[in-house]
DNA sequence: AGACACCTGTAT
DNA sequence: ATACAGGTGTCT
């Protein structure tokens, strides 16, 4: 479900109620979620800030444990403001698979994972160890608004990869942290660059492209609160607008917005992508800048 | 680089 | 009944 806006925006609906609060208890309803239960215990400590690296959340206490969230397609965390004890079991019908009861200034909330498909993972981890491993969030690219993830640095990536199309090259969380299906065929319609081309032709102007369109996109959709297109919402259950502003995605077989051609569907590293034949040609043929 | 696995709900 | 869904990890 969520790619690096919608993260975002849980993370500031998350801030305020979070942040100061002392976690009483931690309910598992669906043990799987956990990736490793035990050991580490939040229990009894303050969040003191919960931060984000690509599409992970994580929640940070104050004895160096970090409650890391990522919510894969289905995932929501759900603040119950109005309630403060969870009850011994949860309907399988609501998919909850963890309570959080907190307590702040005298008062005391709920937090609730949920997920339908379970494929989401909450994992505890020493805030040293996660600055070590190499694996997991430890071994995502930079974000895309540090300085780092700049045209060379995406030309330099790109040569790595011989026929990778771009659409999987930008999908590649190794390359740069947080995109997804949704946004990168918006930055490459944007950036008037079809999604089968090879990575490895990338040109600094092109890369250039994708840099500006991918920051301004970004922000746009940070701003309107994310895209809801099936089921995404906020910690409060609010959901996001920019699905209003999209151009391509989820518009195969309509009119692109900029030149009316039926816009296409492809199949591309199993995923479905969408973009137009007009605007973003295969051929690499130049265009002029929209 | 691609197929499949992990799950459940919804649309055709 | 079948295909598909804001994702990623693990096999060929």
């Amino acid at each position: 479900m969520p790619e690096l806006p919608e993260v975002e925006n849980l993370r500031l609906s998350l801030l305020p109620a979070l942040v100061g609060a002392r976690l009483n208890r931690l309910v598992v309803y669906h043990p799987d979620v956990l990736i490793n239960p035990g050991e580490l215990d939040p229990v009894g400590h303050i969040c003191l800030d919960i931060q984000r690296r690509g599409k992970y959340l994580r929640l940070c206490f104050d004895n160096d444990l970090v409650m890391e969230v990522h919510l894969r397609m289905t995932g929501h965390l759900l603040l119950r403001l109005d309630e403060s004890i969870l009850p011994p079991s949860y309907p399988h019908s609501e998919h909850i698979h963890v309570g959080y009861e907190w307590e702040k200034d005298g008062r005391a909330f709920l937090l609730l994972y949920q997920d339908t498909r379970r494929f989401g993972r909450i994992e505890l981890i020493s805030h040293t160890d996660l600055d070590a491993r190499s694996t997991g969030s430890g071994n995502l690219g930079p974000e895309p608004f540090a300085d780092e993830c700049n045209a060379d640095y995406l030309c330099r990536r790109a040569v790595r990869h011989s026929r990778m199309p771009l659409k999987s090259f930008l999908l590649d969380q190794n390359v740069i942290a947080g995109l997804g299906n949704i946004y990168v065929d918006e930055i490459l319609f944007a950036a008037r660059l079809n999604p089968l081309r090879p990575a490895a032709e990338l040109t600094v102007d092109e890369a250039e492209r994708i840099v500006s369109h991918m920051r301004r996109i970004l922000k746009l959709a940070i701003a309107a609160k994310g895209t809801t297109f099936r089921d995404y919402v906020d910690g409060h259950n609010l959901k996001g607008s920019f699905q209003e502003q999209l151009f391509v995605y989820g518009r195969g077989g309509e009119p692109c917005r900029i030149c009316g051609t039926t816009l296409a569907n492809a199949r591309i590293g199993g995923r479905n992508t969408v973009y137009c034949p007009t605007c973003q040609p295969g051929t690499g043929a130049v265009q002029e800048s929209p």
